[in-house]
DNA sequence: TCTGGGGTCCTAGGACCC
DNA sequence: TCTGGGGTCCTAGGACCC
């Protein structure tokens, strides 16, 4: 036996254990609980303008569509099959994502929402028996929400994610799995058939790059030398090493931060080739952006504004962005709208057919947290009377429903420019599309 | 012809995620 | 005819400073 004065480093004993919860097919589950019809049958939910495909229910992957497929090459196939197609309808997905959040909170109380549709668990190994418990959260989240969840269990994010995708593709896990020991030969069956590119944290372009380097597959991977995959491919790489080996680098997040950076932008259906059409585009879009920016008490002190034509026409492409700072960081939608339409003067060129444009806000900070620069004292007043007329102008909105109040610069003549042919009621979001029950 | 070195900040771009 | 939208983080390289 070796010496008792011998420090050897003991293996850790987690306290605590990962869970990742991730809803399945997330957009078309959230139609079918509204539609019963839709079950067992190939359903599609569509991007705006009902351009292609960006969900996909079992029966559709089945049929080998693939995700972003484009519904003008799909139409021909999906009438054969008698796939049902709908338009997104963000605001009952949003709405059902917080639902099955908050349920979910009544098991555990440590969550970090990841996506609309997942997030990741911290649960107490005194729970000791971890399958059970899963099983009871998914079990619970379906009665409640009516939204078939996964859930994959282990020591980091990196290993539960790999453990959910584990659980999806297997039907005999009835969508739980649990990996406490990647290298143990129990998960060979499962582990074997997965790609590279099925790891969290590793894409075509890095799988490609570890192909050359001669690792094929997750053992190889494993086996690979850290150092070298840190030298070669920087330290999200290495990170991803590590956790699949079981050893923490990405904590559980529970305070839910603030977004550094805030998008709003669109493909129109047609193109626009006039700077009114584009200018009320970029207001819009503006506007959309400084709702998130207040919503969650931030200001920003950079305004891009982008516009390009269409990507898949190469004749005559044109694409350019403008970036602008602002005197003073700003939450004020007049203000931001006013800068973003001053950058697309900058970069309109006419005789081009814009097919896209999005305006996005950066450097974004809390509210009230800046100091007032020396030379703009003299605008606090006003800056006071902003916040003022914009939290009135968010209540109302909010109140009456999105859209009731607008900036003038909205106003200017041209068509709508979202096309949602075969979008669903906002059932949960609008009384007069709400679904009425009759009583017996 | 030859022509320092180190630190910081900013930006653009790439890779990834859902 | 018709091809989504919104994020994160890291890194290399340039500008600038001493």
């Amino acid at each position: 036996m070796g010496s008792s004065h011998t420090q050897y480093p003991q293996p850790v004993v987690p306290k605590d254990i990962y869970a990742i919860v991730d809803c399945n097919n997330f957009y078309v589950s959230c139609e079918r609980v509204f539609d019963p019809s839709l079950r067992d049958i190939p359903v599609g939910v569509l991007s705006n303008n009902d351009g292609c495909v960006i969900a996909r229910s079992n029966e559709l992957k089945a049929l080998g569509v693939p995700m972003g497929a484009p519904l003008f090459e799909w139409k021909d196939k999906f009438i054969e099959y008698g796939v049902v197609v709908k338009s997104a309808n963000f605001a009952l997905y949003q709405d059902m994502s917080e639902r099955v959040f908050r349920s979910l909170r009544e098991f555990c109380e440590e969550i970090e929402i990841y996506s609309i549709d997942e997030a990741f668990l911290r649960i107490n190994i005194g729970h000791k028996r971890l399958i059970e418990l899963a099983s009871d959260i998914k079990n619970i989240i379906y009665q409640w929400t009516g939204i078939p969840i996964s859930i994959g269990l282990a020591n980091t994010k990196t290993l539960a994610k790999l453990a959910n995708k584990i659980a999806k593709k297997n039907a005999e896990h009835e969508g739980i799995y649990l990996i406490e020991n990647l290298q143990d030969p129990k998960h060979t069956t499962y582990v074997s058939p997965l790609d590279l590119d099925d790891i969290w944290g590793i894409g075509n372009k890095i799988a490609y790059n570890l192909r050359i380097y001669g690792i094929n597959n997750i053992y190889e991977f494993l086996d690979a030398d850290r150092h070298l995959l840190k030298q070669q491919q920087g330290v999200l790489l290495e990170r991803t090493w590590l956790e699949l080996h079981g050893i923490r680098c990405y904590p559980i997040n529970i305070t839910r931060s603030s977004k550094k950076g805030i998008l709003c932008s669109r493909t129109f259906k047609r193109a626009y080739t006039e700077y009114d059409q584009v200018a009320k585009a970029v207001a819009k879009f503006a506007d959309n952006a400084c709702r998130s920016l207040r919503a969650q008490g931030s200001i920003a002190s950079h305004v891009w504004v982008f516009i390009t034509t269409d990507r898949f026409t190469p004749e005559g492409r044109y694409s350019n962005s403008h970036r602008s700072k602002l005197s003073q960081p700003s939450d004020y939608t007049p203000k931001i709208t006013k800068t973003a339409l001053a950058g697309l003067r900058q970069i309109f060129r006419p005789n081009h057919k814009y097919k896209r444009a999005g305006v996005f806000l950066d450097n974004i900070s809390p509210k009230g947290q800046i100091q007032q620069n020396f030379f703009y004292q003299h605008d606090l007043q006003s800056e006071r009377k902003h916040t003022s007329l914009m939290r009135h102008f968010d209540k109302l909105n909010q109140i009456w429903g999105k859209g009731t109040l607008k900036f003038a610069n909205q106003f200017l003549n041209v068509p709508e420019i979202q096309e949602q042919a075969l979008r669903s009621p906002r059932y949960t979001t609008r009384w007069e599309e709400i679904i009425v029950v009759k009583s017996i």
